[in-house]
DNA sequence: CTGTTAGCGCCTTCAG
DNA sequence: CTGAAGGCGCTAACAG
């Protein structure tokens, strides 16, 4: 790894020189810059950004952390996200914190130290921990997809409370009167704002008896809330799924449990995956703009950066989109 | 933002003292230990990671560099790399290159210039050019599901030739003669070793009439090659898609077309989408050990960062596996 | 046990 | 048009 004084030396110049020619600033003599452009190539050079960040105090580097890249919802958004900022020139970090707020608060520092431009958070937890020592530490941020209720800060997400509204107001057009929601955990607002939509939904219809379960944004999750919501008297018509893996793991007990979708039991779920994904959509879904979120919040990062907008924090609510397939129809005859 | 001088005054010792305290290097009294950590408390001080690297020429930072985060495949070799770096304290910028050679020249550009230790490559091209440019700048790296041919370094891949053997094997098994195979692109060494095994299949078979189709690893490039194989007379009695995306882009064309799966139409594919995608597995798939190619890849890079192993290119190859299911049976009758 | 000096690679400032 | 000095934040090496 040469560095600029080993091209300055070979071009028979000043390191200050070499800089100059580098980036392209101040007068150059023509000579002078064509000898210190073949010293750079005949060595290999490439700049140290180091360096170059510790004096600008700029790394060009931007972070995400969420919860699951795995998570095709998330891994739209990493893309969208990586697309926005390697257009201008930064590169991203990537973390996945498994809704662990420890991790979480691991990575964050780790990523403060390193000098991180800015940070994407899918918060693991509502606590606005994380948020205030972002804060504290004059690291500008972006909350991703979550609310961090209380706090005011810049964030990207959608309108999952009216997603789930729609999703619900599907399933008691169809005359569903008994439904489910299989919820993620408690402690993350997306699933309380799902079962507060959901809740919304019933109370405009005039219905009392709601089902709410709690349990991890998983296929196993959504596999034990379905059993539990199966072992209810009277039986529920409809399940409303708060993620696509909850949604397989409903399936899966309800495959078990011998019933079939639609004939027998309505499912509806949050979240789409990519149509490149699936022979055959089956499953009706609010789906989320994904790619759009994890681009908006990047452009929206690298404002602040800039030092744009009005230093007020922003929210941008994305709308949800209703998709009907083949997965929620009429209720059947009522089970005993 | 404050500095290691700010502390030190604050707690009325020297930098050097601080920094002694920070990295429990040294002896320190206790009672000046303690006042500096009150210090570093009370102004929430945060060590620059950037200056440390600068004289350590070590950024505990990892790359890597993909096709396209999108892809399951990529999206669960991801996972790994993060969840094996992390582990050690290495975090990962990641970069999407689209199959584009001059983007990852470009993202391998900036990578180098912002030190990071080591890079995790899925080449674009299977020419030599990013990993010569990789290695003359000194940074180390290992290459990862795909070869470069005629050059030897580090690599972390599948035995594809062998999967694809294999796949072609059940379908001749099966009693198909004419099978197609839906490849990608020619100029990636992935799509060529699934040619390769195809070939290595029917020739042993004795079977003469090969059909291979170039296209991109996406539905749409999946659909055209369907689309064309679908053209021939007489028409093959099963389709090999060279991975995932090509198979949905098949499934599709032969919807179009009328013709069912398996009853009219054979499908097998190379890898295999994660359990919690899908609703009712339906494809005969060759599955790859994504999540463990890139822990031991990234396990491979470490070593090498750690100055382990003989400096002898390793190239470690990982078994594939045959998920029949039930998209592949006997031919029916031959078709005109 | 603690402080001083010097330098990692780069660039701003100020002189030539 | 070009160069020398100084400093970004940190720590190894050497004093005290």
């Amino acid at each position: 790894m040469s560095t600029i004084g080993d091209v300055a030396k070979r071009a028979g110049v000043s390191a200050m020189t070499v800089s100059r020619v580098i980036n392209n600033s101040g007068y150059i003599s023509q000579e002078t810059r064509e000898r210190v452009e073949q010293a750079i190539a005949e060595l290999g050079y490439v700049p140290n950004a180091l360096a170059r960040s510790l004096r600008f105090k700029q790394t060009k580097t931007l972070a995400l952390v969420l919860t699951d890249i795995t998570n095709p919802f998330f891994t739209t958004i990493a893309r969208g996200v990586e697309d926005t900022a390697s257009e201008q020139g930064f590169s991203v970090i990537f973390c996945n914190t498994d809704e662990s707020k420890d991790d979480e608060s691991e990575y964050l520092n780790v990523l403060v130290q390193k000098q991180v431009d800015g940070v994407l958070l899918v918060p693991a937890a509502s606590s606005p921990a994380s948020v205030a020592f972002l804060h504290e530490r004059g690291v500008p941020f972006v909350v991703l997809d979550r609310r961090i209720p209380g706090v005011s800060v810049d964030t990207v997400r959608c309108d999952t409370d009216q997603g789930a509204y729609q999703l619900v107001c599907h399933l008691l057009d169809l005359g569903h009167r008994r439904i489910a929601i299989l919820s993620g955990p408690a402690a993350v607002t997306t699933a309380a704002d799902r079962v507060s939509g959901y809740r919304r939904a019933l109370a405009e219809a005039g219905i009392r008896e709601e089902a709410v379960y709690y349990g991890g944004f998983t296929v196993e999750g959504g596999y034990q809330m379905a059993r539990q919501a199966l072992a209810v008297t009277p039986r529920p018509t409809a399940l409303f799924a708060a993620n696509n893996f909850i949604a397989i793991g409903a399936l899966r007990a309800l495959h078990e449990a011998g019933l079939r979708v639609p004939e027998d039991m309505s499912v509806v779920a949050f979240d789409d995956l990519p149509p490149a994904f699936v022979i055959a959509p089956f499953l009706t879904v609010v789906g989320q703009p994904a790619y759009d979120m994890g681009c908006q919040a990047t452009l929206l990062l690298l404002d602040r950066l800039a030092g744009k907008g009005d230093g007020e924090p922003q929210e941008i609510i994305l709308p949800t989109e209703l998709i009907v397939r083949r997965s929620s129809a009429p209720p059947c005859d009522p089970t005993p």
